[in-house]
RNA sequence: GCACCCGUGGUGAAAUGGAUAUCACAACGGUCUUCGGAACCGUCAUUCCAGGUUCGAGUCCUGGCGGGUGCACCA
């Protein structure tokens, strides 16, 4: 990459000068003015010197070597240090994203590595909730992130097939006599379980004795218990297949308290963990954490233990060298618990486990189901959106089979962009109305955006003209000064598992197509028309690709 | 009470300790509807408060104020 050789150049320009720095940071300055990149070199080194920094930027300048990709470089502002890059860098750099095409954007930086991704996590006999879909996207996203790394990436499925809930809606099945084969009733028995048991005394005691013949497996609810389970699983495929998404392994609480016991007992003994209370605790306060309970009172595993077991089993199925876990914020604190307790136990496998949490979605503008009175789930939002996004297509002169995927693919994009815009530990306030308007800031612009260029190159292709970046114009354009960035992007955002700063680099990348777009014809008979073009196809495959990343079609029309 | 996270235009967000804080929505005013108007161009408006560190603070530190989340046998 260009910011390997700018590198190089400042250091070889420091030695001659006789400066040393540690680390060379290079940043885009803020105003495409200020050139393509910048360094505070000058500032650090004058600082340390007691020097005028701009005095030692010049010098620095004065000792540069010429390169072919550097047009220009300047002392700016307080010292810094500000790079331009010369127009023949431009066609250069778009010949090689359309050479690499599909991987434009990736890298080998975890090549041969496996990586496994735990993100979702619903439960059997459980609605598919806000939170549940939060976890896909960013999970999803992060999964994608990981692939472009070059490493092996397995995304993992975590679900409680075991517990109070499921007793609850087992309960309620009796109550209200309803189908173990049928998902509504299976939701309309949680719900009556779930109230019952806040409510009523002698429904909490016989939602109590369910709960011990699920753990048991006992044969008056085993038929029940087995039709819903897969019922339900099977139901939350149809979602992860509008999602897009897959999972390559499943892991259910039912297998994790067994080996969760066992690394508990052991801790025991190794005095990790310690008997209070009649309970099996870790005491977490001398990390500056809290104490929270592995085995209850009843000699039962709690979440806690049931985590220790599932890292365990993850490891046997699969020996990766990194695990990530997407839950809710409320878990931080629980989480920083349990690991801090597995890394007592197991500290090889404590090191690769990453937890990254999401905010809170919480729904503005009151509309969609929660006008027919039911509560908001995530396949309620997921169902809505699609019924106005198809709407929102009905008119196109387009195939019918067509038009579904196209109303799929904006409703979704809709959902993820609006979890994805924002950091992901940050709450998301979404707005139904304001995702469906499929203007500015959201998804469908940038899908749209995407078929702009689509449109144009298929048009190109009909009267014959090919892309190439021989002939190119003489400006270089904001557009390709944008375009170059696309793996810097995405290398961070892996690296920080934060994949809003692909989200914000499409939407800026998007504005400027669109407004190039708007500027200039692009078929026009010149002789820049295949330059023109050859932009038009970088654009739609960074965008394409981008939007994987995020986890989102880019049709070619919509 | 203690701990963690967060406070940025009217609203939703962005910003690697850097240069004049960037977008979008809303509002208002425009655009030969050309290769697709789900677009483009323009106007308007912002870092919770008080100290501190720094050449430089929305960002780091201390103390307030406001909000969210979590703190023993739920998941």
């Amino acid at each position: 990459m260009v910011t390997e050789t700018i590198q190089k150049l400042v250091r070889e320009a420091l030695a001659k000068q006789g400066f040393s720095i540690d680390e060379i940071t290079l940043e885009h300055p803020t105003e495409l003015e200020h050139g393509d990149f910048a360094t505070n070199i000058a500032l650090i080194l004058g600082k340390r010197e007691g020097r005028n920094p701009r005095e030692v930027a010049e010098e620095i300048v004065a000792a540069f070597g010429n390169h072919e990709d550097i047009e220009r470089i300047e002392v700016a502002g307080p010292g810094f240090i500000n790079f331009y890059l010369a127009r023949t860098f431009f066609p250069k750099s778009i010949k090689e994203m359309l050479e690499v095409g599909e991987r434009w954007g990736a890298n080998n930086s975890l090549k041969g590595k496996k990586v496994l991704v735990e993100h979702t996590q619903p439960n059997p006999f459980k609605p598919f909730h806000i939170g549940h879909l939060m976890s896909n996207t960013i999970g999803e996203s992060i999964s994608r992130l990981y692939d472009f790394t070059g490493a092996e990436v397995r995304r993992a499925n975590y679900q409680g097939d075991v517990g109070l809930h499921v007793a609850k809606a087992l309960w309620g099945l009796q109550k209200i006599g309803g189908d173990p084969s049928n998902v509504e009733d299976i939701a309309k028995a949680y719900v009556t379980g779930n109230s019952a048991y806040e409510d009523e005394e002698t429904a909490k005691e016989e939602i109590v004795a369910y709960n011990k013949m699920v753990y048991e497996h006992a044969d008056e609810i085993k038929e029940d218990y087995e039709t819903g389970r897969r019922v339900t699983l099977e139901h939350f495929e149809e979602l992860y297949a509008m999602l897009d998404t897959k999972f390559d392994h499943y892991f259910f609480e039912s297998e994790c308290f067994e080996p969760g016991k066992t690394l508990v007992k052991e801790g025991l003994t190794k005095g990790i963990f310690e008997e209070s209370e009649g309970a099996v605790v870790f005491k977490g306060e001398p990390y500056g954490l809290h104490t929270r309970v592995f085995i209850n009172q009843a000699g039962l595993t709690t979440y806690e233990a049931k985590e220790l077991g599932l890292a365990y089993n993850k490891m046997q199925k699969w020996d990766f060298d990194v695990s990530v876990t997407t839950t809710a914020v409320e878990q931080d604190e629980y989480f920083k618990v349990v690991y801090k307790a597995l890394s007592l136990l197991m500290p090889e496998l404590a090191k690769k486990l990453v937890h990254v949490s999401h905010g809170m979605m919480s729904l503005t503008g009151e509309k969609m189901s929660s006008r027919k009175g039911n509560v908001i789930t995530g396949e309620s939002l997921l169902r809505d959106m699609l019924a106005l996004a198809t709407e929102k297509v009905q008119d196109r002169d387009l195939p019918e089979e067509e038009k579904e995927s196209i109303a799929r693919a904006v409703a979704v994009a809709a959902i993820k962009y609006s979890v994805l815009k924002r950091r992901a530990g940050k709450n998301v306030a979404f707005n139904p109305d304001e995702a469906l308007s499929f203007e500015g800031d959201s998804g469908p612009y940038l899908e749209y955006s995407h078929t702009r260029a689509s449109s144009v190159l298929e048009k190109a292709n009909a009267v014959g003209v090919v892309p190439s970046t021989e002939l190119a114009p003489q400006e270089t354009t904001v557009l390709e000064k944008l375009l170059y960035r696309f793996p810097e992007v995405v290398e961070r955002a892996q690296k920080e598992h934060e994949p809003h700063y692909i989200t914000t680099y499409l939407t800026q990348l998007a504005a400027e197509w669109n407004s190039y777009y708007a500027a200039e014809k692009i078929l026009d008979e010149s002789v820049t028309a295949p330059y023109k073009l050859a932009l038009a196809a970088a654009f739609a495959n960074t965008m394409e690709n981008g939007l994987w990343l995020l986890g989102i079609k880019a049709p070619e029309r919509m």
